[in-house]
Formats: C-alpha cells, structure tokens, sequence
RNA sequence: GCCGGGGUGGCGGAAUCGGCAGACGCAGCAGACUUAAAAUCUGCCGGGCCAAAAGCCCGUACGGGUUCAAGUCCCGUCCUCGGCACCA
C-alpha cells in the first residue's frame, strides 16, 4: 500500500471521473426535495481570480456537497456577468473586440472554477452577452415600459467623467464614481429611468421575512429611508406661488421663522425681489458649480441669501422670510423647507449665522429649555397645541392644516428612480424606437433581440450621446407602429441589468419560447441560499429584489423574494489591504494548487477564520492544512484494507465528532468544522494501533468529502466503494453515546478551581458536595472556616464559598 | 455627528445558555528516526515568583458595578472596523 498523498494525481484523477460521470448535473424531476445554492456570478475581468475570490465559491461548494450528502437534489449554477466597462475600456485600448476579450477571460475563469473541484453543472452556463440571454433582459424592460415603470426623462443625472457615462445614485460613493474613483458631476440628459420607487414600501417591508445578514437588511432599510411626515404649503406673500416643503416635524409649525429654497428650486428665480437678484443669482451660479464632493461638507459654515420675499404662516399672522442656501438638497423632498431653528440642528446654526429668530416650541418634560433641543417633550408658544407631547402634536398640526388644506399627512423616501441609461457600446440595446409621430415605442417581443451592431470605433463620445449613435444602419429604422421613419435608442444598459434576473435563467437555460418554463421555476425557485460579497448590499441585491417583485406582479412567478437566506462572506486581506492587481498582492491559486493541491486549499479557505470576517492570507496556515490532509489520508488508507471490529472508544470518538461537526455545520462555522476533524484525526491517531473499524473509516471519509471532495472520493474507492461518495448520506449519531458515566468535575472555593474531581455523571447535588468537601486537595483551604454557600452546577463544578 | 460590529497568547482564532480562558492551527523550543537533511512522529509552549517541580499570584482594551462565579451581564472611557452622512 503506498501511503503517500499525492494530491495532483488524486485530484486530476477524479475531475476525470466527474466529468465522464456527470455526477454534479442538476436533474429537474426527483422525489428529493431541492436545494438552489447560488454563487453571485462574476464579472469575467483579464485577471483571473485570486485566493479571495475562491473563497466565496468554496464556502458554496462545501454547503452544496453538504447538502447534497443530506439527501437534497442540489442546482448549482455558474455563470457570466460579462457586460460592463472593464471589457469595453480594454477593448478600446487594445483594438480588440470587447466580445473576443470577454470570451477568452470567460475561458480563464471557467478553468479555474473547474479547478475548484466544485460542483457545477456547466451544462446551466448562463451569460448575460448572449443574445438568446439579453433577449429576455430586453423583453423585461419592454415589460416594464409597457407598464410605465421604465420612463424617458430630462433631469440632472449623475455623470462619470472619466467613464463617461450617466450613474445610478447607487454607484455614487462619496460623490465619487464607484468604478473608477472620478469626481462625480451633475449633467442635466434624457434618462431612461425604472420606477423602483414605487415597490419602496415593498421593498422594505418585505425585508422582515428574509433571512439576511442583519446589516445588510440595515443597509438596506437605511437606503430606502422612509420617513413619515407632512407636506405643508406656504403661500409666498404677494403672489400666486406656493412653496411646498416637506417636514417631518409638522408639530414645530409654530416655531418656524424663515424658509429655505435649494439653489435648483424652480421657484427662486420667479420669487426673488428685483434688488435682491443680483445677490441670489451670484449665490446660485456659485452653488451649482461647486461639486457634490465640496457640497458635502458638513462641517463647513453654513451659506446662503435672503431671496427679499416673504411667505405668510398657515396658522397665524406671521410673516416669514425666504431664503436660499445649499444646506437644503433639490433631490430630497421638495428641494424647500420650513426652517425651525429652536429644534433642528441645522437651522439653528443657519439662523445663529444670519440672525433670524428662534421660537422654542418643544420644551423637555424636566428641566429648562436649551436654546437648541431635538428631543421629545411638551409644545408650548403654540397655540392649541399647547401641551400636547411631541407625537401628538404632530397628528394634531396636521390635522389643523389638513382642515384648510394647507397640508396632508405622506411619506418621504430617499430611494430614488433608477438612472438605467448608459452612454457605452458594451451593454443591451434599450429596446426602444423613437418615432415623431409615436414617440418611444418599444420594440415587439417576436422582434427581440436588439442585437449590438459589430462597430469599427466603440470609443464613448464624452457628449452624452452613446458610441451606437454614430452607426447609421443600426440608428435608422422603421417605427413598428405606424411604419414611419424613426431612429433607434442608443443607450445601453447598466451592467446591473442583466444580473437582476439571471438566477431565474438558471432554472431553464435553454428555453427560446420564455424567459423561463412556469414548471422550472416552480421546482427550483427561489433560491434557497445565495453567496456572495457584502459590496453589494444596497445595488444588485435591492436591483435584484426590485425585478423579481415586477416579475412576481407580471403573473410568471409565485414569489417575490429572489433570495431566502443571503450569507455574505469576509474578503482575504494579504499584508492588511484587499487583494488587488494594482497593489500587487494577489495570491494566485493555481501556483497554490501547483504546491499543496486545491484540496488543501479548499480546506485552508474554510479554516482560515469565521467565515463572514475578513481574514489574512497565511501560507503558513496553509501548510498546516496540507499536513493534517497528508495525516487523514495516511490514517484512512493506512487501514482501508484491515479493518478491525469496531469498540466503544471509537463508537464514542465517532458519534461525538458526528455531533460537533454537524452543529458546527448547520451553524455555518465552518472554521471550526475542520477543527473537529482536526481532532477527531488527533484522537483517532492515538487509537490506531488497536486498529479502526469499518464505520469510523467511513464516516471520516464521507464527512470531509464536502470540503476535500478529491481526497472524500479516493478514500471512498480505497474503502472499496464504486459509486461516488457524493452518493452516500451524511453520518448521523446516537445521542446515548454523547453521554459519560463519569465526568470530571472542578472543585472551587470562592470562585477558583483548586482541585478536580470525578463524579458518576448522574450524581445528586449532595453527593457532589459531599465528596468535593472531602477531596484531599482543598483541605487546606476549608479547615478551620465557615462554610457559607455550596453549589453544585451539573457535571462542571462545585463551589464552597467559605468565611474567615 | 448618527447607527451597527469588534478589541482574548508571538500570530490566526476557540470558548457567547454567566460555570475549569486560550480548543484547533501556525510560529518557536526540545527530542525520536536518518550518515545527514527534508518529510514524518513525540513532548513543551500566556506572564510573574521559583534552580526546578509542586504551588501561589496576575491575566480576555481600560475604570467601576452586579454575582457564589464575568471574556460573556450593567454603567462609563479609549481604540478599531463597517454603513450613513446638511435626507428637513
């Protein structure tokens, strides 16, 4: 028998066997019940995947083997978001078609994911470049715009200098492009936008029945921001103009003593008095060129100018004056607000700046009123309100405006409509034709795809105009309502696009008549658990649940969650810093692989801390993995031929470890999985020279399958098994070998350990004591005290609290 | 600033129902095997007092508290990571 592991030859062997076998293929129709475990597909770049990266896919490999031991028919997919910039950027730098570049990255990650040993059923491949893909992309926006969810409008929209391209508010991070890191500005375009908000309070209800990261739904709930207040107008003095702000404080009413109008609203130049113009027109043309970047600086003072117009208060006599300033945003609310300086921290410090008044109207229930107070207590200063606690002061103000329908109770939401419009070659065509006499019209779902014309040049123009709009025979067509002259849209999709829908694909990836078959979707959806990066929280995970609720009220699905457990896992630092290509410090798994085998690293990436933490990269830690592979299979296959009867310490070593492990499984420690099998090999090392029996074999072999499946599989074989190991059923325990007869047990005096005992497990709380109070060690500490507390905690210790 | 997570040996990390802190791994030290090395195997491995062992004392960021008993619970402080950031 030759007991050396030779991880590559094993390895190679069986990734053979696997493919001629078809051992990970996903079969629609079984009696098993069915587990969809998912990957966030990835976007193929040129640089291949590094140890981070694998991480992730080996925690869904080892759940999905897992799950499959369990007795689950298993679909795990794989595919390419292969849409997107990166592709596109080095497309134009390097004169090669962004598909040809697509393709052969494609091929580099695919080799490597095969490298993985991991169970994909490749035969599922989805990729969203694919014309018979991006017809069904195309077909749900077309859904979309028949329903009024898509929408073509002209506002000011986040722009991508460098990347020169529109952005969703979800890729503005810091005011900074997400991408690239450019300086974000503002560009006023036509915009195809998707009404996302309109799902807001779905979106975040439906949160509650997820089981998602705690944080992630935070995020989330944060996001969207729903915040529940009043509309209130204000007539301005002297004219026919309203100013309509929103406030979530309506119970202050009373306490406000000036308005602020954002330097976009409508209404500044129409209001301001005719030797105030000067002053306001400078102070707006100096807001709009600041970037959002110095925009948001909060800690700056505050800015602003008297706009020279009054509005009169809906409830008493008062005048109050309009001001302009950038502290209040265009895009949130109604871009105007009541300013009450007594009860919020920014007003105040406008009105401390410019001198305006400040009325207290909340005062805290004990003690004096500061001059600025944001919390709870009873109104004073205003009228009826007069005593009313905060709440209540807030339904009764709108009820008093509502009356004279000077305001109405509503809901405020941060999210925003989704800017789906980039000005890029690299993405779906939006299905749509323009038409002078129609207008948009979208294309008929038998004329789906608008396929990407093959273009010479695919540089983005910079003037807002996409890279298509320059090709004549792809721009002039037909409208496919009246038949008339029309030219087509040239934008393209977020890269986003195709990734809200593709783990439907996965279902049915083949079908040319739907985007899915009902019976597919039905067996496999939703997914059961859904693996990923914590990066996207907020854009394709809401993007994601957005779609699939539009695709739920189109009748095609019966859910309207895509994804029932979320686990997000930690990323692999190395030297404290993410890996990267830039910063030159990226693990390449296939020299690891090259080393130790991609057992050892599979098993490495589970053991290398809690999954969901980040963790440093540690060559060292990985050789410790190789060395206890090289013990297990040296332990196995060293007694596979002769194994000997099994005996109660091994009964005992095997149940316990089936127990451990399983737990620490269903809990998704999987770091601390491979501790237990680390000591359950220490153990059974120590009972080896008895010999080992059948069932502990076994059971070690099935066990850590999940995690090293090549290993699993040849020990399997050396076991004397023809079928995979993949085949078998995890190992189950028997509760009564959990259990000792004898347990030692701590004696303590005071609190600390000072001598050991052992107990017949089921022994009486008398009893224990009893004989811990004899014990020889702790006479010392008894003789000659008081005794005052005994206590007997349950096979763990006594404690004998003693005086003097 | 607000919200949330986290501070445990030389290192990664165990122990979260309050019950013997440091599982497991790495690094280190000593030994076995070997002509030798590698590989492999065995033992030791938080700090202090002590020649050593036994033993005692200290020890889970810091300061208090609750408790027979605190890494774990409560109050305060510091540090760190993540999210949001003039959202009215």
């Amino acid at each position: 028998m030759d007991l050396e592991y030779r991880p590559q030859e094993i390895e190679r062997k069986w990734k053979e066997v696997w493919r001629t076998t078809g051992v990970h293929k996903a079969h629609g129709h079984t009696n098993k019940p069915k587990y969809y475990c998912l990957d966030m597909f990835p976007y193929p770049s040129g640089n291949g995947l590094h140890v981070g990266h694998w991480r992730g896919y080996t925690i869904s490999d080892v759940w999905s083997r897992y799950k499959r031991l369990l007795g689950y028919e298993i679909l795990h997919p794989m595919g390419w978001d292969a849409f997107g910039l990166p592709a596109e950027n080095y497309a134009i730098q390097n004169g090669i078609h962004p598909r040809v570049a697509t393709e052969k990255n494609i091929a580099n990650f695919k080799r490597q994911l095969e490298e993985i040993g991991a169970m994909y059923d490749w035969d599922r491949e989805v990729n969203t470049t694919d014309p018979d893909y991006y017809r069904w992309t195309q077909y749900f926006f077309v859904k979309m715009f028949e329903r009024g969810l898509a929408y073509r409008k002209k506002m000011p929209i986040n722009w991508c200098p460098s990347c020169k391209t529109g952005l969703a508010n979800e890729e503005v991070v810091d005011g900074r492009c997400d991408r690239c890191g450019a300086e974000v500005t503002k560009r006023e375009m036509y915009q195809w936008m998707l009404k996302i908000t309109a799902y807001a309070d779905r979106l975040l209800d439906d949160l509650d029945k997820l089981d998602w990261p705690e944080h992630v739904k935070r995020m989330q709930r944060a996001w969207i921001g729903r915040s529940e207040g009043a509309r209130i107008r204000f007539k301005v003095d002297g004219s026919t103009d309203e100013i309509e702000v929103f406030s979530t404080r309506p119970d202050t009413i009373y306490g406000a003593t000036y308005m602020v109008l954002a330097p976009e609203h409508p209404l500044v130049q129409s209001i301001t008095t005719e030797d105030r113009q000067a002053d306001v027109e400078r102070y707006v043309e100096e807001s709009l060129r600041k970037s959002n970047i110095e925009r948001q600086v909060v800690d700056k003072t505050k800015t602003g100018v008297f706009t020279g117009a009054y509005v009169k208060h809906p409830l008493v006599d008062r005048k109050l004056p309009v001001w302009v300033a950038d502290y209040v945003l265009m895009d949130y609310g109604t871009g105007a607000i009541m300013a009450v300086p007594a009860h919020d921290e920014r007003d105040f410090e406008f009105a401390k700046q410019f001198g305006l008044d400040i009325i207290p109207v909340v005062q805290p229930e004990d003690g004096e009123a500061e001059e600025l107070y944001t919390g709870d207590g009873r109104m004073i200063n205003s009228e009826s309100l007069n005593g009313l606690g905060v709440e209540e002061a807030k339904r009764e103000a709108v009820k008093l405006l509502s009356a004279t329908g000077q305001a109405e109770a509503t809901v405020n939401y941060r999210l925003r409509d989704w800017v789906f419009a980039r000005q890029r070659y690299w993405g779906e065509p939006i299905p749509i034709v323009h038409c002078d006499m129609c207008g948009p019209v979208a294309v008929p779902e038998d004329q789906l795809p608008v396929t990407l014309p093959e273009v010479e040049r695919y540089e983005p123009t910079g003037t807002g105009e996409s890279p298509l709009a320059a090709i004549e025979s792809f721009v002039n067509t037909t409208c496919p309502k009246c038949g008339g002259p029309a030219k087509r849209e040239t934008d393209t999709m977020p890269q986003w696009a195709g990734s809200c829908w593709y783990f439907l694909r996965y279902a049915d990836p083949h079908n040319h008549e739907a985007p899915f078959s009902q019976e597919a979707i039905h067996y496999w959806l939703p997914v059961d658990m859904y693996i990923g990066g914590v990066e996207h929280a907020v854009l394709h995970l809401l993007y994601s649940r957005f779609y699939v609720k539009f695709i739920h009220d189109l009748g095609l699905i019966q859910f309207d969650e895509p994804f029932q457990r979320l686990f997000t896992q930690g990323m692999i630092t190395l030297n404290g810093a993410k890996m990267s290509k830039s910063k030159g410090n990226v693990v390449n798994p296939d020299d690891i692989i090259a080393t130790y085998g991609v057992d050892a690293l599979r098993m490495y990436e589970m053991f290398v801390g809690p999954p969901e933490d980040e963790a440093e990269w540690n060559t060292n830690g990985l050789e410790g993995v190789a060395r206890f592979l090289g013990r297990t299979f040296r332990l196995v296959a060293g007694h596979a031929a002769h194994p000997v009867p099994g005996r109660d310490s091994l009964h005992k070593l095997r149940h316990r470890f089936v127990a451990t492990l399983t737990e620490r499984m269903e809990s998704f420690r999987f770091n601390t999985s491979v501790s237990a099998f680390m000591e359950y090999v220490n153990a059974l090392s120590n009972e080896a020279k008895q010999g080992l029996d059948p069932d502990t074999l076994e059971t070690l072999t099935i066990a850590i399958s999940p995690f090293a499946p090549h290993l699993g599989e040849e020990l399997w074989s050396l076991l004397g098994h023809k079928e995979s190991v993949f085949e078998a059923a995890w190992p189950t325990y028997d509760e009564t070998w959990l259990k000792d007869d004898e347990v030692e047990i701590a004696i303590q005096i005071n609190g600390r350990v000072r001598g050991k005992l052992v107990v017949a497990a089921d022994i009486s709380e008398a009893d224990a004591i009893a004989l811990a109070k004899r014990a020889p060690d702790i006479q010392e500490w008894v003789q000659g005290k008081e005794i005052v507390k005994e206590l007997y905690v349950k096979g763990r210790l006594v404690n004998i609290v003693v005086k003097g």
